[in-house]
DNA sequence: CAGATGATTGACTGATCTGTCAATCAGAAG
DNA sequence: CTTCTGATTGACAGATCAGTCAATCATCTG
């Protein structure tokens, strides 16, 4: 909860191994979640993936419950650092921003296949467990909340007839569904082909501001 | 493989009674999957919800691997037999088709929170598992050329522009998006609503013959 | 150098789970 | 009624795994 992205390294050398173990680790287990699959993950393979005795994972995270669930929140921060900066990154036009987000989701270092099938096993755990269903859903949230106020601002500006919360909903879902895809074709498509195919759908419903490439050149 | 659907019941009495028990199991194992997750689902549960001992499962699976396997077996044909029988009532018009297809996917049968979080179980698991990967894969890519078929066709006959195959891609990650929403989401949507999403996406693409509630009256 | 603090190891324990199996039971066949 | 076949039970063995802990190691401090 409150140590997540390793910051305040510089000065004191005494405790930067703890953070560092606390990373190697988290790592670890995104390595063997992604290899291994959810239920076949023991902290044994955690340890001997990060090069560690075993009993170093207990003292770091006392329980394997907790170990995952600070997986969890990682991979969560990360995500949501990433589609926060790019949207900072994309100014004040919401055709521009709407590109961003997008594009954010096809980024290979967060779209990466080890990366989706970590994810992948939390969902397939989710809907049992209070806790994970709770931290991917307030994430899930705060990114839908956003993807809806900027299709409603490109409604509003280009004059769109469509309801513009069901069209956020649409290409959110579409961008999950290609992940899913990503992950279960047993010959998937390139991440290029992927971000193309989000891109295709939003500019199915923003014509005139968007494209298969992205945002088009000239809004008139 | 051979008898996934129970069949062959009304004279013979012997052995009517093995393919009910292994339905019966089938079912447990899936409400336990939706339950518990597959990580927790042990043969202890499987048996208990059944209101079976545990051995039995063995004595009718073998291993508990069979057992799961068998139970995706009997998902996905589930599965692909409601959207083939929905196709089949859906004559020859490919926009009809279209939105049989879609519909089916909403069937409160196949669509039940129950099934989903059996089927998101699998998916989690599937990605580090070449049994469940290749039987998930298999009947995926049947449905999307399917899918691809119909777009195609409508797309020819409508004089629309845009690539038919990625038409047909978006709108099945669509819908595979929209089940995510209905599992992860804290307050979900109901099938009503999950239905219009996916229709408003179809009728971004073929606006003369789909609408948001289905097939439009008048294709001129 | 000596002492203290915290990280690290690996063996061990207790619990859980899968798969086995001998014994039992139910129903059909003779 | 007796025999036979197949379903069913529950106890058990073997294996695995999470979590504990005493001992060791490394590093910093005085």
């Amino acid at each position: 909860m409150t140590d997540v992205a390793p910051d305040r390294t510089d000065p004191p050398p005494r405790t930067m191994s703890r953070d560092t173990r606390r990373q190697q680790l988290i790592d670890s287990t995104i390595e063997s979640l992604a290899q291994r699959g959810y239920a076949r993950t023991t902290l044994s393979d955690v340890a001997r993936t990060a090069g560690l005795s075993q009993g170093l994972v207990n003292f770091h995270f006392a329980t394997k419950e907790n170990l995952l669930a600070e997986t969890l929140a990682y991979l969560a921060e990360e995500y949501r650092q990433n589609w926060t900066r790019a949207l900072e990154r994309g100014g004040d036009d919401p055709a521009q921003q709407l590109d961003a987000l997008i594009s954010a989701d096809f980024d290979p270092a967060i779209c990466s296949p080890q990366r989706l099938s970590a994810w992948c096993s939390f969902w397939g755990e989710a809907q049992s467990r209070p806790l994970y269903q709770q931290q991917c859903g307030s994430n899930d949230a705060v990114y839908a909340q956003t993807m809806g106020d900027i299709c409603t601002r490109l409604t509003r500006q280009g004059g769109y007839a469509a309801n513009p919360v069901l069209v956020a909903r649409i290409i959110g879902a579409t961008i999950e569904g290609v992940w899913l895809d990503l992950m279960t074709m047993s010959v998937p498509y390139g991440l290029d082909e992927a971000l193309a195919t989000v891109r295709t759908c939003a500019a199915m419903a923003f014509p005139r501001h968007l494209g298969p490439d992205g945002v088009l050149p000239a809004p008139v």
